[in-house]
DNA sequence: ATAATAATAGGAATGATTACTATTTATTTT
DNA sequence: AAAATAAATAGTAATCATTCCTATTATTAT
């Protein structure tokens, strides 16, 4: 894989929030340095970064979003703004049940947790 | 709610599946019996349907499928053919735990555990 | 049956993503 | 260093799922 001058950007962009942004977001950003970047190289860049194991792909709805916490991890989602916060919740103790019950090999368990972020509260 | 014969026929459509359709299955499901149905109106009905609370949208990576069951339940996603398998998850002790570390309000979890099912099981 | 209103078919529009292609940029070979 | 090879790009067209629009039709209430 070669390092051009886009992936580096489209790399550096990923890494430097926490907003899990889409990769409309991404071009926005990777225009004020690169005014010509086009959004198919946006893509493109992001989805080899996904292979090689620098982002991770997370599908809010039916948008892609991405990430740069590659280690498993799960979001809460606010349904009011929109926000997805990190949130770290192994439980591996599952694993076994589902084999045992389902004979189904898990890889992985994608959680969303949906609800309203601290943002929202009425204080009182 | 008006309940016109192509409303009836995409609920029912719903109803006689487990395989968490997407609206093009149901729109060629429903063309065996209204030839001219069209897909906005499979469109429109699910929706419907989904508001009425007769059926769950599940965004399976970007494309929307439908599920007949409402009640709180997770899936099982099989990387290898792409099936989703109900799976009753209910742990609602993560609840008060993010809310107390997040101040985040829970609504509802969605959950997907994503592996192999057991059709792909090598036997020795 | 009439009037009021909700739903429809069919097609256009949208939004996200991917595919195509001629050109540019980087790396390897001579 | 020049030529050959390979990878990546910009720009644009195409695709796919979904929503929107509108004139017409079906359903429901009176
Ligand atoms: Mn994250
Ligand atoms: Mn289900
Ligand atoms: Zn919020
Ligand atoms: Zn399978």
């Amino acid at each position: 894989m070669r390092f051009s001058h886009q992936r580096q950007k489209v790399r550096e962009i990923v890494y430097k929030t926490n907003s899990h942004p889409t990769a409309d977001w991404v071009f926005t950003e990777a225009k004020k340095s690169i005014p010509n970047i086009s959004l198919g190289t946006v893509y493109r860049n992001l989805k080899q970064l996904e292979k090689s194991g620098y982002i991770k792909t997370i599908y809010d709805g039916n948008i892609a979003r991405y990430d740069w916490k590659t280690e498993p991890h799960n979001h809460l989602k606010c349904k009011n703004c929109g926000d997805l916060i990190d949130i770290v919740f192994l439980d591996e103790s599952i694993h076994p049940k589902i084999k045992k019950d389902f004979k189904f090999n898990v890889d992985k368990v994608e959680m969303f947790i949906i609800g309203t972020c601290k943002k929202h509260a009425k204080h009182s």
